[in-house]
DNA sequence: AATAGATTTGACAACGTTGACAACGGAAGG
DNA sequence: CCTTCCGTTGTCAACGTTGTCAAATCTATT
């Protein structure tokens, strides 16, 4: 009824435990004749090696994933590339979604690491931008692999993945630009956004390497959101752009309705394009031309940085890696008329 | 530099690391005056309990929560609802997310349970609709929580969460009645997909009670996304419907788009709600009346279950509950012109 | 045939915790 | 003063595994 474990399935080949606990490890030292018997009464009994025992016995087996504002969708799909990853080799993930303005984040994830057994952490924006945090967790000799928006790495505390959207909003900008568009429009920026900050940038780099001006009137202040796309639109609108580059997919979606609201088509009158590649971008009508970013993979890539590290006492082996993003070509951006 | 352990603790105040143990774990004999300073030490040494250590002691301290379509909204909020219940509770979470038309399912969940020490596990839709599969982890004496929609619990293997999405139907479509509509179209009906037909249950119930016809050209076939909800809008606007019943948000939000691409003004002309609440419905404009699914709370409810029989020895103390939704009502509905 | 060396196996401790049970000390009752 | 009892504390084994090291066996070399 209960549980097989090592010493059963060893009684049951008539070995000594130690024996089979080799075989399950695929340690070199024991004889063919012996592993074969081994593995069939393992079979035989469907034993499961007890997870648990291990990790007490061994380094930790698992990781953490912090994240922050966790009803974003590109949290789950970060979080099923590490679940993927986290299979393959045997590791385990635990899950903490935090409160970013809280003050003991630190202390949370501490407490975590200590009680849990967690080897090594995985830190998204904006707790990724916390230095502090960082080398707090470092002492207490966590292994941290931070995921950023960058073009480089910003320090060498710790690897990093950085994932370079400024490249891709000027991408997106130069795309619009090469269709023809000469007065475009940014939707998005906020001081304490940090990813509008590096898409502005972005931005500014495609419009001036081609010695294009930037229009302060066409920079417009708002929020994430469908109603400040809205909003945003209603003022950008006034300059007439032949485009709009909205910061993120749902500000585009605000856009798109509140053009069409104020009597232009989309996007025969504007262009308009989204950033994000969200669900929301095939929600509307046209689809939204936007950027692609791999998060899935990303995160498949952080996890295995993060049990590389675990595994190996080297920390330096492991090297912080860039990502570029695409765009995804679709419907909403077309030449000006 | 390592980790103190309760032992260190034990030193440091000068008792037996048993004692230790019992103050940690608030059992009763304990003179106060040795718990006092036991408590220090704790704090001095900033020992945290080896959760490990503890789950190989005594029973199982995790569940897994086990889903399929990994990237709806749904899922990440249920998570965190059971996230939040773990925590309270110093329980672990796994995290499992499944191909329902694979084979293996089964064994799959059965490897977890057997080598992570697994002792519940919460299952969604389409799974939990799998009788077989709850047998068979039954079998394995893991104590299992269901959340499926219906009135009902639908037998007494296990405990269930039953959302009643009939009776949320019915109410939506009470509310477009009591608005003045006469003539409503049902969009997403699919014979596979379970919900649908619980939706399209709900809306009939409402019409035959009032005495009211059922127009099978109203009630229109079709998948749930917004290309669809377009498609299925362009039929549905041939019946001249005074309001658009979509069996959920994404649907809905193709079914404005399309109305008014065919001329028809939302809600002027067309009131048309949806169903999940889901963050597209304040993506699109107006914003969608809708129902709500509180899933956090579903989910905290089901992860409550799960410990429980965990806990107590005596399953059948843990009973099924259901949940009821409620209308969110926006601007995309009202009387009819 | 004897010895060294390599390969294979086993005995045992250890990881950090809890459960079972024993031991201690003092208070209450005779 | 001795017993009984209760509240408090301690000792030890156990959970299922891996690491260490020694024992046993086999192989090759002289």
């Amino acid at each position: 009824m209960k549980k097989p474990t090592i010493k059963d399935v060893a009684k049951l080949a008539g070995v000594s435990f130690k024996t089979v606990s080799r075989v399950v490890n695929k340690e070199a030292s024991v004889s063919d004749e012996v592993r074969t018997k081994v593995l069939e009464c393992i079979e035989k009994l469907n034993y499961q090696p007890n997870h648990t025992a291990r990790v007490m016995r061994k380094a930790p087996f698992s990781l953490a994933f912090v994240y922050d504002n966790p009803n974003s969708h590109y949290v789950i799909e970060m979080q099923n590339g590490i679940i993927s990853e986290c299979r393959e080799r045997g590791f385990e993930l635990v899950i903490h979604p935090t409160d970013s303005r809280s003050e003991d984040v630190g202390k949370e994830l501490a407490a975590m690491i200590g009680s849990n057994q967690i080897g090594g952490v995985i830190l998204t924006p904006p707790l990724s931008e916390n230095r502090e945090l960082v080398t707090f967790l470092l002492n207490r000799d966590a292994k941290v692999v931070r995921i950023l928006s960058g073009a480089e790495a910003p320090d060498t505390l710790a690897p990093v993945i950085h994932v370079d959207d400024v490249g891709a909003a000027r991408k997106m900008t130069d795309y619009l630009l090469d269709l023809g568009h000469k007065k475009i429009a940014f939707l998005g920026y906020h001081a304490s956004h940090e990813s509008s900050l590096g898409r502005l940038e972005g931005f500014r780099t495609a419009l001036e390497s081609r010695g294009l001006p930037v229009d302060k009137n066409l920079i417009i202040d708002g929020e994430f959101t469908f109603d400040s796309g809205m909003a945003m639109t209603r003022e950008a609108l006034k300059g007439k752009p032949t485009a709009i580059f909205a910061c993120n997919d749902e500000i585009a979606a605000g856009a798109v309705f509140q053009s069409r609201l104020s009597g232009f088509n989309v996007p025969e009158d504007v262009s308009i394009v989204g950033f994000e590649n969200s669900p929301f971008s095939v929600q509307t009508w046209p689809h939204l031309t936007t950027v692609n970013q791999p998060n899935f993979d990303i995160a498949a890539c952080a996890a295995a940085m993060v049990i590389k590290m675990m595994q190996e006492k080297d920390v330096h082996s492991v090297e912080s890696k860039g990502f570029s993003l695409n765009l995804v070509v679709r419907d909403s951006a077309i030449k000006p008329a």
